[in-house]
DNA sequence: TCTTGACTCTATAGTTACTATAGAGTTTAA
DNA sequence: TTAAACTCTATAGTAACTATAGAGTCAAGA
């Protein structure tokens, strides 16, 4: 399959398919008489082990080293355990983060509910104001 | 006063506050005889409403925006008001993103509690199958 | 057969919000 | 005087793409 079946098939940018293979995340695919890229199933499958972990937020390195202990059967595991668990640490930090951040908004919403003048806005003053 | 003492005093780093300068978002300083910036007050304390802004996640664009707002004393508030509503609808749909993310991640994480050969684990069968 | 449109190729630049570095000049304190 | 600390400009790097230009390839219809 041409590359831009690869892309409809794993919901990818044809770009971001060609920047995976730069960055050898994905093999090099044999190429047609015309030098178009060729794939095959396993290839769109690690394409799709890839997906699945972006959606999971997880970064381009992270997903390398995941790779690398995949392509190797007889490796211990329990560094893809510790990345898992590492990841969820972070994902819940920014949880952690963003509620703070949204009481913050909130309240300085609050400011200024009706239209005034810049002058007399009360987001901007609260934002002016050292706290 | 020199630009080390404005980024200690305003939590920005001294690269971030040339960076300023350049996007315009900070006007441009004068200059002592040997070349060096001289911040005065004013300045220092727009430095401070722009670090508040990005402390609430705010981009560059949005806290140009307000600046742009601020320094037109007659101009009517709403557009800062609708600003900060949109950004807070922003946060609020990565928190539940990021919950989802959490409830994924811990599912995963179950799928493989202890130690195996990376072609046993249950992490990276998950991520592998079509889900 | 010709041509049009859809597809693909490489290489390069842009995005966001910085951080890091090199190599130079300036200031301050011992 | 000299060394440390500071500052200057310009440039490149970061993450993970996206967008573009300008060229070549391929399939189908007239
Ligand atoms: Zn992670
Ligand atoms: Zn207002
Ligand atoms: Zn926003
Ligand atoms: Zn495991």
């Amino acid at each position: 399959m041409k590359i831009g079946e690869l892309a409809r098939r794993s919901g990818c940018s044809i770009q971001t398919i060609r920047y995976y293979e730069k960055l050898k995340l994905l093999p090099i695919p044999s190429r047609s008489e015309g030098n178009f890229r060729l794939y095959d199933i396993k290839i769109f499958e690690q394409l799709k082990f890839i997906k699945r972990c972006k959606d999971l937020d997880l970064t381009l390195d992270e997903i390398r080293k995941l790779l690398s202990i995949k392509s190797e059967p007889n490796q211990e595991c329990d560094d893809v355990n510790r990345l898992i668990e590492r990841h969820l640490e972070r994902v819940e930090f920014k949880i952690a983060e963003f509620r703070q951040l949204r009481a913050q908004l909130i309240s300085l919403r609050q400011a200024c509910s009706e239209n005034n003048k810049a002058v007399d806005c009360g987001i901007l003053k609260q934002l002016t104001k050292d706290s």
